[in-house]
Parts: structure tokens; sequence; C-alpha cells
RNA sequence: GGACAGGUGGCCGAGUGGUUAAAGGCAGCAGACUGUAAAUCUGCCCGCGCAAGCGUACGCUAGUUCGAAUCUAGCCCUGUCCA
């Protein structure tokens, strides 16, 4: 690609992060001599992001890396509208209250990977239902709604494809790519945000912000989106047995989250140690080389760096430690999760859902019958098999990958 | 407000009086093969029950029928066109 002169642009084209940039030349030059503020926006629709939106974050811990200032802007004011890229649904309305908590819950994930504070390139975090919130619905037309055409505005893919697949559009969701160029608007006037970085399907509503900047204030901002993270069988990224794949620990045990990363597609390492690690890249290089069962040394590496930074040190460590043990070793790790057994039995149907391997009785039940269910890792296809705690921990297991502990309570 | 089309299991999508817990596909889970990978093949895939079975389910409500996702009426919601 191109030669960029600023560490910024370097970096995340080097990492893989750049898709579409509005003005590679401006932006590579203001990068160089200047701190720039850039942002991101983030939905506040529950109380956690997923892997989906750790690129993004990642990108903004690139920025600071780089030595730029990182605006995490959280969307309190337009979560109450919703986004309708990529929906065939409206969303439903959350409570004020709800997106509160959630903005406070995500931040958490913020905290580890970025530095806020003060400083000039102290990350920041801003909701706009500071200033969208005040905003009149008269003065919101004479401000933006004069620098957008319906016609054009038909023209995005948020909205053209919804209208292409007949389903509904409301109003309300029409106004959402308004509302979000107000912000980067809103942000260059405050802060002097010159940079809005984003998905690739943020790439419209980003375009808006910059042209509605310049043209009521004739001021030159930037856009960058990154790719559309499919995994290399074409799925999109962050869905698991158990759902998504949640930042916050409390939505997604440590152990599952570093699992999620252990059991990625070989074709995808490389991509995601430069994406979603520290690593220097010609360990990365390194690592991606690694061939046949080797490479899932590399997986291992990506795991814990993923998980030691999403979820601290500790995590990782003791992740790590429970795949050793109970893969490699055939054993009990620590970070299994555990049913806690009141008696000195139980039915091996009730043990697994118990541990969450089966959704009901039944589900339970096939999965026995299936050859699924281990105990102490034989197999056992009598769905009235009771397990008898004769030990102190029974190891019992749902195919090869999920295990977990049977203790005596 | 009018005309027409439509609302089915996580999603897509068949089904137009009984053999329909509802074809098929996707997603998901498990087995085989492997490297906790991919691809492929196989099985499973509403809940409860050991089972016969029972309970729920096809937008909502009330009906017609021995019997309804399927027919009737009203209502709600969506799309397209017209006013």
């Amino acid at each position: 690609m191109t030669q960029y002169q600023s560490t910024l642009l370097r970096m995340l084209d080097e990492r893989g992060y750049i898709h579409q940039l509005t003005d590679a030349e401006g932006l590579d030059k203001l990068a160089t001599g200047s701190v720039v503020p850039g942002y991101i926006g983030f939905d506040a629709t529950a109380p956690s992001l997923h892997v989906g939106s750790l690129v993004q974050i990642m990108m903004l811990r690139r920025l600071q890396q780089a030595g730029h200032k990182p605006v995490v802007l959280m969307g309190g004011g337009t979560t109450r509208i919703g986004d309708p890229t990529g929906r065939d649904e409206s969303r439903k309305m959350l409570s004020d209250q709800t997106i509160e908590d959630n903005i406070a819950s995500i931040f958490t994930v913020f905290a580890k990977l970025l530095k806020f504070g003060d400083g000039p390139t102290d990350a920041v975090m801003v909701n706009n239902h500071d200033w969208l919130g005040k905003l009149g619905y008269i003065e919101l037309l004479q401000e933006v709604g004069t620098h957008f055409t319906v016609n054009r505005m038909l023209t995005f893919d948020s909205v053209k494809l919804r209208l292409e697949r007949e389903q509904p559009m409301t109003f309300l969701e029409f106004n959402y790519m308004i509302l979000q160029g107000y912000d980067f608007r809103h942000l260059n006037k405050e802060m002097d945000v010159r940079l809005q970085m984003g998905g690739s399907d943020q790439w419209g509503n980003i375009v808006n912000g910059i042209e509605l900047t310049r043209r009521k204030d004739g001021r030159e901002v930037f856009g960058l989106t990154t790719p559309l993270l499919t995994t290399a069988d074409g799925k999109k990224m962050g869905k698991t047995a158990a759902g998504a794949v949640w930042l916050n620990e409390d939505a997604l045990p440590a152990w599952d989250f570093w699992q999620f990363w252990r059991n990625t597609d070989d074709r995808d390492v490389g991509k995601f140690l430069r994406l979603f690690t520290d690593l220097p890249l010609d360990e990365i290089v390194r690592l991606e080389a690694l061939e046949g069962s080797e490479i899932n040394a590399a997986k291992v590496v990506l795991a814990n760096e993923v998980t030691r930074l999403v979820r601290g040190d500790e995590a990782a460590k003791a992740a790590e430690a429970t795949a050793a043990a109970t893969f490699a070793g055939g054993g009990l790790g620590q970070d299994l999760p555990v049913l806690e057994v009141a008696g000195d039995t139980v039915s091996l149907v009730d043990a697994l859902a118990g541990l969450g391997f089966a959704a009901s009785r039944g589900e339970a039940k096939r999965l026995i019958a299936g050859g699924g269910a281990r105990v102490e890792g034989v197999a056992i296809t009598d769905d009235s098999h009771v397990i008898s705690l004769s030990q102190n921990e029974i190891r019992v297991s749902s195919g090869k990958k999920k295990h977990g502990i049977l203790r005596r309570a």
C-alpha cells in the first residue's frame, strides 16, 4: 500500500485495521506533526460489548500508542434511537436507567485498554446524550436538517437495504444518520476531534459527519473504517456456542473467553494477533508461520495475550493453566465451571444441565444418547446413569471441549 | 381512509381441515476423522416423563367443526399501491 509517514497510519496499516480512508495524505500529514483526537462511537444496548467491537477498541488503543488522543463516544443518545445499519427490525426501546447502567458497565473494559485522564493524549469518554438530549427538534432541523437531502439519505445502504427487503424503517431510525453526523461536528467543535473511526458499515455515517462539519464550519475532518471482520470460514466474528463473546467478565467467564481465542481457525491466527494483541510484528510473523499442529502454540499465545488485555493477567494465567491441566493433562483445571452437588449422587442428566452443557433435561438426554457425554473421560450412553461422588471432584464433559467439575457441597 | 399482499419454531421458508411438534435450508449441539483447527460424512435439534403419554406452539381474541397453523368474524402489526 501507501508508504505512510505517520506512526499512526503506519501502525494501523501494518496491523490490518484500514479498510477505507477519506483522505490518506491529509490525515497522514496531520498525524505526523500533531496530536490527533479521534473517536469511535459505541452503542449502549447491552451491559457489555462483544468481540465484534474489540477491533474498534483496539484501534483506539493504537491511536493512543501512536501518541494521539482517543475519545470514546458512548451512544447514550443515539441508543435511544437505534442504528438501523444492518438490521431488519427496529430496536426495542431501552429505559434511560438501563442505558446509563450499560454505559457504566461497558466502561470497565475501556478502562483496561486505554489510559484515561486529563493529559493531552489521555483517553476521555463522552456521552452523546449530553448534547443530543438537549437539542430541540426545531433546532435540530435547522442545524443539520438543511444539510441532508432525502434523495441522498435514501441511497445509503442502511436505508436502501431495508427498503429493498421491504422491511419497515421508521422515521425515528431514519434520523439516526443525521444525529451521528451531528456528533462528529459537535466533537470537532468542542474537543477539536479530527478523526472518526468505525466498522466498514459505518462508512456512510462517518462521511455524513465529515460533510456536515465541512459545510457548517468549513473544517476538515477525517474518517477511517476497519474491514468487516469475518472468520476464515466466512462467518461473522464473535459467535460461539454460548452466544456472543462478551468482553465483560460477568457476561462471559474468562475461561470461555480464552477458549474462544484458543479455538481460532488456523487461517485467522495471524490476522487476530495483529489486530488484538500488542505483540511485535516480527513475533507475529514467526507465530503465524507455524504449520500443522504447531500452530496451536500460536493460538495459545493469542488467547493469552487477548485475555490478558481484556480480562487481566491473572485471568489469562488461570485460563492457560486450566487448559493445560484439562486438555494436555486430562485432569481438571480450576477455571472450569463447577457444579456443587448436595447429596452423594447426581444423575448425569442433572449434572449436564446444571453445568450449563444442556439447556434442558431433554437436551441432556439427547446429548447422552448421541454419545457426547463423558464422566471422568469415559463415554456414558445410558441416560439414567447416576454419578456417585466418591471422589471430591468428578470431571463431566460434553464432547471434547466442554468440561466441568462436580463437587460435593 | 380504501384496495391488495402478508404475520409459521433462533433465523429463512414450505404447509391451506385430520397421517403436522409442523417439509426443506441456515445456525447450533454431538459422533467419526484430526491438532481443543478447517473441510467432509453421520446423528440430534419445543418442554416434562424411564415409557405409553402429557403440556405448550403457527400475530391476538372469539367462533365453526368430532378435529384448525389451515375455515369464519373482529382486532393488532407490516409491506405495496390508491386517497
